[in-house]
DNA sequence: AATTGGTTCTGAACCGTTACGGTCACTCCA
DNA sequence: TGGAGTGACCGTAACGGTTCAGAACCAATT
């Protein structure tokens, strides 16, 4: 029976197609997936786990281009992608466990969170991406604290001092307003502790006191919440030269509440993201590259490499610096004094 | 033991502990999806069938839309979604074979798609969008051969006579230049079949030789495509006063085209799409707005929907004429006479 | 003391497949 | 003619859960 549908060398044409034609006279639809997954004990398919309202993800460059690139290498391999169905608000852990996959990639959620947790204790082999290193799983990520780091250098070198920072969501709970900096060395998603911790690393070797920089957090992930968050730090510090963000859409936003104050980017404020998705070079932003779709794939080629599994491997991409239009040296005093405001 | 996990009701609770702690005790990892699957009858997933490459999905908007509104119909139900892994170029149906789902969902694949046939032999429910309607499986779309109807009367009442058609891929293979009567007939992808019939038979109704408009097809779906095909009408024939476009990203294309070869839009050339993306409501477009979301949501609600399934559900989502700034009436003869070419 | 009713617990059957080993017929060669 | 060797075919045992019937137990009622 199995045999005459998967392996037809092992028997005659003739009794294959007796078989067969019974089979079909019999209304057999052929083997059943989910029995033959429990027999070879393979399902052909891997989960991933956003842990996020899915509509996100489907919104978000960043996010999509690891989604194309996990995809491709799924298809590379013949196996099918699925997505794991998990709300942040229900905590339904439940589905992490009905799922019939070989494996799950887990990308980009707060490191408390309980269905990573569900996915941890499965016993199939796990890929983590832009997640802290944690025990005995695969990692891909990039260096997020050095490329902040550099892209913090860049903005010193030039003058910048009194700086502005808007960031993204620092864990479950929401909290749209300024970040103390314990809440940034809590942080729960990795990315936006290394991004913080980078700058916070190189204006303070450059004598600013990180303490003092007003950094603004927002729960939502959209250029109208750039638009708030900037306007928020604007309103408190409008002396600051620079407003760094940690994504290209919360800089898109930036750039639209600029705009709407008449302030010049960069002549009046310069202005930085982290992402390198299209739009932003279409914008001219200055801001960090990262291999979006690169570490889609490499998650997936971790997970679907049948090959020596002995010990955790760590995949680390590299970044690009983008130096576009939206930075450039802060006008001094000096310079106000002589050109006017 | 299965009680132990799933309905705590059903026993003491001193024994579940006790259960429980043994479980643990020999590293039992929690109850098998697979075989839970196997016995339950259900694989708590639904399948999506793209057949395409798989990151032709994740660029091209209108899918992306689909796909949400999809993933969000999963989620409510707390349901996975599974991406069949189906190159064009691979006829590997045994992907379709191998998944352990409860249902497919089909989107916009040529109708003798041999995936798609693989998907009808399988005993489960399916549902297929932007298709033909076919036996006893549930069906989402638009009509689309009225919304393209209703387009061409718009640009008829302005007065475009002589007109040029940029489409999409009619059939599985590349066919990339002018596109025959016959053709258009025997396209196997039913929604650019059908926006072509509302074409043909309103600018046939309208005393317009249909057999010699020129309909340019390309098989890539991307502005680049667009450029190009929009070139080859436009060298052909120079004094057609309206290019309309099967989607909007094909127009996007020929607006740059335009653009380069100095026509002024919609002075010198009207420019229409289809779908209504983002993109082209920021340009301006003249397009069909449909619903891309809400007919993945739907396609969800409807496999997802265990009522009654006794015949054939069929749903038709409204479409709206979107009238922008790239369509006008072209300038007659006279007019040319009287304020020069 | 026996019957009844109700709860908790146990065991076996079943879901549909694939892997594996054994049987059987047949050929080939001494 | 007997025996080994080969290849096709078939039967059976898991895979790991869920479900359901019925056993065992306890308490209350007659």
């Amino acid at each position: 029976m199995s045999n005459a549908y998967n392996r037809p060398d092992q028997l005659s044409p003739e009794l294959r197609r007796r078989v067969l034609e019974t089979a079909r006279r019999l209304g057999y639809p052929g083997p059943d997936p989910v029995a033959r997954s429990l027999r070879t004990r393979k399902a052909g398919a891997v989960g991933l786990l956003l842990t996020e309202n899915l509509s996100y993800a489907f919104r978000d460059p960043a996010a999509l281009g690891f989604l194309e690139g996990l995809a491709l290498a799924c298809e590379d391999a013949g196996t099918g992608l699925m997505l794991i169905p998990a709300s942040p608000e229900r905590e339904d852990v439940a589905a992490v466990h009905r799922a019939g996959v070989d494996g799950f990639v887990v990308y980009s959620v707060p490191d408390d969170d309980p269905h990573l947790a569900a996915v941890l204790e499965r016993p199939v082999p796990t890929v983590v991406c832009d997640q802290p290193d944690i025990g005995n799983v695969d990692r891909v990520g990039i260096d997020d604290r050095s490329a902040m780091n550099e892209l913090a250098q860049h903005l010193i070198a030039m003058g910048h001092r009194r700086v502005g920072v808007v960031c993204m969501r620092l864990a479950r709970d929401r909290n749209d307003g300024y970040v103390s900096v314990d809440r940034q060395h809590a942080a729960h998603f990795h990315v936006q502790r290394a991004r913080l911790a980078g700058l916070a690393m190189a204006f303070s070797e450059a004598g600013v006191d990180w303490s003092q920089v007003p950094v603004v957090e927002r729960f939502d992930h959209n250029t109208a919440s750039g638009e708030a968050a900037a306007a928020q730090v604007l309103d408190r510090d409008p002396t600051i030269t620079a407003l760094i963000c940690t994504s290209d859409i919360l800089a898109l936003g930036a750039m639209n509440e600029a705009k709407r104050r008449g302030l010049r980017v960069p002549e009046d404020l310069t202005i930085t993201g982290f992402d390198g998705i299209q739009e932003a070079e279409r914008a001219g932003l200055t801001t960090v590259r990262q291999p979006v779709l690169e570490k889609g794939r490499a998650a997936g080629k971790l997970l679907l490499d049948v090959g020596e599994r002995t010990r955790p491997r760590s995949v680390n991409l590299s970044t690009e610096l983008i130096v576009g239009t939206t930075a450039a040296a802060p006008r001094t005093i000096t310079e106000e004094r002589w050109f006017g405001p």
